[in-house]
Parts: C-alpha cells; structure tokens; sequence
DNA sequence: CTATTTATGACAGCATGTCTGACGTAACGA
DNA sequence: TCGTTACGTCAGACATGCTGTCATAAATAG
C-alpha cells in the first residue's frame, strides 16, 4: 500500500516542473499519456482510462486543444465518435514528461534486475486488470 | 507507467465508498493509513510521507480530528512536538479502508505467487526509495 | 539569560481537478 | 421514423492542494 502511494506519487510528481512550463497541470499529463500510447483513441475509451466524467475530462481536453497540443477528428467508422491524436507539439511535450520519469523508473528497474521486473508486471497486472479492457467503462 | 497509474486510482478508488460514509474523502484516507502504520508520530513526520505543505494538511487534521478519528498528544522527548494517534474510531475507520481493499491486493499476490510479490516489492522500493527515509523532508 | 530557531497552529485567498445536473446536436441502428 | 449512443457545453458546487502571513511555545545557541 504505502509503495504503490509513494511510488505513484514521487513517479507523477516528477513531471511537474515539465507541465507547469506549458501552463498544463497533472490532468493534462495523464490525457497526454493515454493518447500518446493509444493513438487515434475515442472520447469515451479516453474516458474508461482515466475514469473522470466526461465534464471533467472537457476542460482539460479544451486546454489541450486550443495549446495544440492534442488533435480532434471526426471518427471514420462511427461518424459520432472523435480520434484523438498528438499533434507534434503533443508529442515534443508527452516525450519531455517521459524524459523526465524515465530516469527513476529505469533505475528501480536495471538494480531489481530483470526477474523482480517480470514480478512487478505480474502483480499490477493482478491489481489493475488486463490491460486490454482498461477502455471499456464499467 | 499505465500499470502504476492505474493500480493506484482502482485501489485508492476501493476505500471511496467507506470514506464517504464518514464524510471524509481521499486526503483523510492516506493521512489515517500514514498515522495507523506509524502510531505517535509527528506532524513534520507526516509531512514527509504526504509531501504536503503544513497548510494544507491542517485542514485534514482539523476534520480527523474534529471526527473524533485521531488524537493529538505533547510529545514527551520535545514538547513543540505533537504525537499523532487513532482512536478507537479512527482505527475502526482505517480497518474498514483495509477490508475494502484488500481483496484486490490478496488476489493479486495469490495469483502472481510468492515470487512475483518479491520482485514487485523490490522494483517499487527501487522507486519510492527506502520506507525509512520517508518520514525525512528532503 | 537573551536571541534565534524549530514545530506547530490558524486564517485568507487562489488554482486545479473533480463532481452532479441539465440541455443540445449529430449519427447510428432497429 | 424513433429510440439510443457519443459527444459538446454551460452552470454551480465541492475537495484538495498551494502561497502568504502571523502567532505561540519550546528548544537551543551564545
């Protein structure tokens, strides 16, 4: 319990000095993150990462829309629905704030060694579900 | 990095329904974890665990302690310093967080095994840094 | 003993992030 | 055509964090 807080907490909160120079907070971040490993995402899958209300997730997808930091089309197959993509910017920004976690997390990793990763993975994989349904709501 | 994010939101989101029940919300929850694992400690102590200002955890102290949930005593060896506690209720509070969300832990180590736990343990404290330096500032 | 530092408490105001509730629009699907 | 779905938006509220400021008591340095 007391890790996964610290550990969560010290990972985010090394980002913070990336952020605050483009006037963006911790919410901006986590969207960013979610649509920088899931090009071309819906709103709604969007919506079953971060769990927030759609109301919620609104400011700050209008932040990241009018910085240019994320773009929003009409969904090809499903006309009601909107991709989201990075634009370059989005991008430059989502690989600073990687820049900036990286260090701690490939430390932790390179002194636990390759097996205690593996375990890592198996355990918050049993805590968070798979992976694969994180986007679906309920 | 999804993993860590998600992991902490769904086990943190467990305890929401017990805490709303007392009329606390998140911000009491991690101060009651950090007072219940580390009875009579300090409040620069805390601090250092929530990586909070003194401001701002006043007014979840002020609640804790309003709410009858924590305790606060002159310390014994400086007496500028205050030791923290739990009450009866407070523990009975912390217990029924506990119950919430332990399932979902004990289901993960079960079926990760022992193995997986050790590494998971070893990469997060690869992160988070020694649990006994916590409580120190800096 | 005096001056300074430390640990804490309190209050005011502000920023961020989240929520509920309500309404509207466009597109899908039976 | 009609009900449902996916989304956008406005309004108001609450929770949680921050900075800044002042006060007090106790420890500590000189």
């Amino acid at each position: 319990m007391d890790l996964l807080f610290i550990a969560a907490r010290d990972v985010a909160g090394k980002s913070a000095s990336v952020l605050a120079a483009a006037g963006l907070g911790r919410a901006h971040a986590r969207a960013l993150h979610f649509i920088a490993r899931n090009p071309g995402l819906s709103v709604a899958e969007l919506l079953g990462f971060l769990k927030i209300t759609k109301q919620s997730l609104n400011r700050v997808m209008s932040d990241l829309l009018k910085g240019g930091f994320v773009e929003r089309k009409t969904g090809m197959q499903d006309r009601r629905t909107r991709s989201l993509q990075l634009t370059p910017a989005g991008k430059a920004l989502a690989d600073a704030v990687w820049n900036a976690q990286r260090p701690i997390l490939a430390a932790a990793f390179r002194s636990a060694g390759q097996d205690a990763v593996g375990g890592y993975r198996k355990v918050l994989i049993g805590i968070a579900g798979d992976p694969e349904r994180w986007r679906k709501n309920p």
